[in-house]
DNA sequence: GTCTATATTGGGATAGAC
DNA sequence: GTCTATCCCAATATAGAC
């Protein structure tokens, strides 16, 4: 599949409307930085713009957090949207390592890659700053996808699924801000991401009785 | 096992050492806001102690954020290393299920409550703060356990088991800032804990050449 | 060892010129 | 719609009294 959504982020050369500026330069820097660490002087000064503007069209250094959030959440939340009710079109019902593709893949398409990154550090802000963001721009993509999963788990409680499904994405987000285990070879995103699959494919499928803990040896 | 390290955070009523009023307060600001939004008034001013006294006893902001994270890892890093002795001085190679247990539970013993919860916001701080006291506190831990799990499952990939360790730390740490999934009851942190375990020990034990993705349908 | 007072810098936000 | 200049406040850090 080709990245079908991409619109944002050109290239330093073209001159770009004072809005988009700021919100690319805000975008890398509270990528690096976090919330709290970026200061909307900086972003105006990495922008080229005057300080003003950037209070002039988003009014608060949260609102531009918002902005940006918004616009990295949205073509990353439309395609893995898409993917799944094609998945849910077909005849046949999708299996649990298709769903996981379809909420996993448009992580490593197109733009996504910084995109992604940002919405790893949305999820390590303050409740504050985080939890409404969090909750508009992804929570009913969490449920419907939920939802899908009930699907192709007719054994486990949907309690647990969202459990399960909780983890899948603690691992992705860890695997985003710090790419990959402490002290070993560098790996692509892509890599990264199959590995996940084929964590999160067994961990969400496993039996319900799974006893976990209690046994001594086999 | 009862909670056999926890010297530290007595209650509010006894009055502590200056330097130890300012751990405390600096422990839940940070816990609460993250690095970069907690200022070194607001902590002297909870500690009800002089700005002045706690430059005096840390040197930095950075510095104490250091002592903060110190002290929270240390007891959680040494009940995890016991464990995992006590497992690996036994005659028979401890299971996959053990070896994730003795590295969960001490998250959920005796005064670590408050403690993972500033480990897990540690993770989501900027590199610049956070790399350092990770690689140091955490790194030797990381790689004891790693080599554990190498014991335990002889036909994975060593790197493999690095990256699956991992995804488990992503859970662990999205369970600990989060509490578990949107719109889902509450539930306490020992249960969230015992998910956990069932779901790495299945994400952990996949068989290597698990396919993951490319399959249709069974 | 602890506090007062202050130096210095940088933060978000705004009023008003252009 | 954009920029200049500025307000006001909060930040870290320190020097020196007690």
């Amino acid at each position: 599949m080709p990245p079908p959504v991409a619109p944002h982020r050109s290239d330093p050369e073209t001159a770009l409307t004072t809005a988009a500026r700021i919100l690319d330069a805000a975008e890398s820097l509270f990528i690096d930085r976090g919330y709290a660490a970026t200061s909307v002087r900086a972003i105006a000064e990495r922008a080229a713009v005057n300080l003003g503007a950037a209070h002039y069209h988003f009014g608060s250094k949260q609102a531009l957090f918002g902005a940006v959030v918004e616009r990295c959440f949205e073509p990353i939340q439309k395609q893995r949207n898409q993917a799944l009710e094609a998945l849910l079109a077909r005849p046949c019902s999708p299996t649990v390592a298709e769903i996981i593709e379809a909420f996993l893949v448009p992580l490593v398409s197109g733009s996504a890659s910084e995109a992604s990154r940002l919405i790893a550090r949305l999820f390590g802000e303050p409740i504050a700053i985080s939890q409404p963001l969090i909750e508009t721009q992804f929570g009913p993509t969490f449920e419907r996808f939920s939802q899908a999963f009930e699907g192709a788990l007719p054994d486990v409680d949907p309690i647990e699924i969202r459990w399960r499904f909780h983890f899948m994405i603690g691992s992705m987000l860890h695997t985003l801000t710090t790419g990959g285990p402490i002290s070993t070879p560098k790996s692509s995103r892509s890599e990264a991401i199959q590995k996940l699959q084929a964590f999160a494919m067994a961990g969400l499928s496993a039996s319900p009785d799974s006893p976990g803990v209690q046994e001594n040896e086999t």
